[in-house]
DNA sequence: CGGCCTTTTGATGTACTTCAACCCCTGTGG
DNA sequence: CCACAGGGGTTGAAGTACATCAAAAGGCCG
């Protein structure tokens, strides 16, 4: 119902581009030309350091729904994101589940390593990321002040951002809720240089529910009529924005 | 109502003076005798080093309603709470406000200190805690491993506090969501030394409600209920844990 | 005792959920 | 080439958990 409208604004240059892997291109050794480099927690170590840094880490890919790691498991690493999106997210025995976030290249999980992962970190997209030996990141921590004042500055983004999230999950009508994610989403991909316009949504409806506290059909319905209101275009693995300042406004900061 | 079965339970012995200042009794200066001490972020430093931690933070004391900070504030200190309670909250832009959470002795407020403060904390009871400037406290920190080490740990039980707080907020129900809090709260408290089955809540219900994203009749009425159906018992500033096992069960792990 | 604020309780309203049907792809096999 | 199964998404109708509105019932401090 939208095509005719969408049409002339297709194909989004590489909507997703930023997100997916670049194929096989990369070396998979090193972190000289890690697409991430500038956005990671690494970028505090200096390039002598990075010799070290590389050699406790490796690389590796998931396919999109597998898991990095799993809620219970041993926490035995912890990761930086260098391409894709993750999602992180805690179930409740009963099956009922809340996305604590999605995780973008540049992202590090791993910052509460406690005995177990509190939380499941699940491949959205194809990923790549690198993987640090849990024990040998936190010692090499303790030699590299830079580092670790890194990892803090990252602790209290990630905190920051929870406290976001609680008041929205606390305090916000779904509409308020899906207007604030989008704004959010399109500030973390524009700091990757992804377009302004343009949010990438990769994850599925139940995502963004399961994230926003809301069932698939409230997100879809209050998408649905951003759509209508011309607010959003709805376009595949995505949304563009038309009205950022009504989508702002909507989001009642 | 519940009058006549409460009064043999009455009273009950010093509910909340744990929370509460020893009125002027401890001496102002030093760490020794902190009451706090063995449960804050400054366990980690050597008595050796305690004096020049001491010397860097000062003893204040607040009042019900008092501020330790304000959101927008410049974020020039950080804080260890001896004694009382603290509520940390947001506040949207048309009133809406939202509990982070509730700070305890041996809390540590400021693992983020951005520019400025993301957050109110208030006192909730008369409250002690220590203000540390927050550069100095940064430079101390860089010089004692320990303490950074301390830090870590610190900001990684708040981020696990934090998600869980978002689970509790997404996807509970009412019911759930006070029964949780409840078994949460005792839980730090009993750490504290606290009895382990009254709960101290000297917050209002609308701090609860703020606080669990409901509304403060619905955390009325829900209290009511569970007193009715013998698994709590309303006490002046807290609540007694009739049925554990129940409270676990309604709670919804 | 009387005023004020917090809490409780009741009656009504509504935002979001639940249930259900349908649409639209994409992939698979005859 | 089309049939059709299956998963994700949208849309509609009905239900419900919680919010809102309203009023009464405590506590607390003068």
């Amino acid at each position: 119902m939208t095509a005719a409208l969408a049409a002339p604004l297709f194909p989004t240059p590489g909507l997703l581009e930023r997100l997916r892997p670049h194929a096989a291109a990369t070396a998979l050794t090193g972190c000289d030309g890690c697409p991430a480099r500038a956005l990671a927690v690494c970028q505090a170590l200096a390039d002598a350091d990075m010799d070290e840094f590389g050699a406790i880490g490796d690389q590796q890919r998931f396919a999109p729904k597998e898991a990095l790691f799993r809620q219970g498991d041993d926490a035995d690493a912890v990761f930086t994101i260098t391409s894709g999106m993750v999602r992180l997210y805690r179930l409740l025995s009963d099956g009922r589940r809340q996305i604590l976030g999605f995780l973008l290249p540049g992202d590090f999980i791993g910052l509460a390593p406690d005995e177990r992962y509190a939380s499941t970190a699940e491949a959205v997209t194809p990923v790549a990321a690198c993987r640090f030996d849990a024990r040998a990141y936190a010692t090499l921590a303790e030699r590299k002040p830079r580092l670790l004042a890194s990892l803090r500055r990252a602790a209290a983004d990630e905190l920051a951002a929870a406290q976001d999230h609680m008041v929205l999950l606390g305090r916000r009508s779904a509409d308020e809720r899906v207007a604030a994610f989008l704004i959010a989403l399109r500030q973390r991909l524009a700091v990757r240089g992804g377009g302004a316009v343009t949010i990438a949504l990769p994850m599925s409806r139940q995502d963004l529910a399961d994230h926003l506290g809301l069932t698939i059909e409230t997100v879809s319905r209050v998408i649905s009529r951003l759509a209508r209101e011309r607010v959003l275009l709805v376009v595949p693995d995505g949304v563009r924005v038309l009205d950022a300042q009504k989508l702002q406004a909507l989001a009642a900061a």
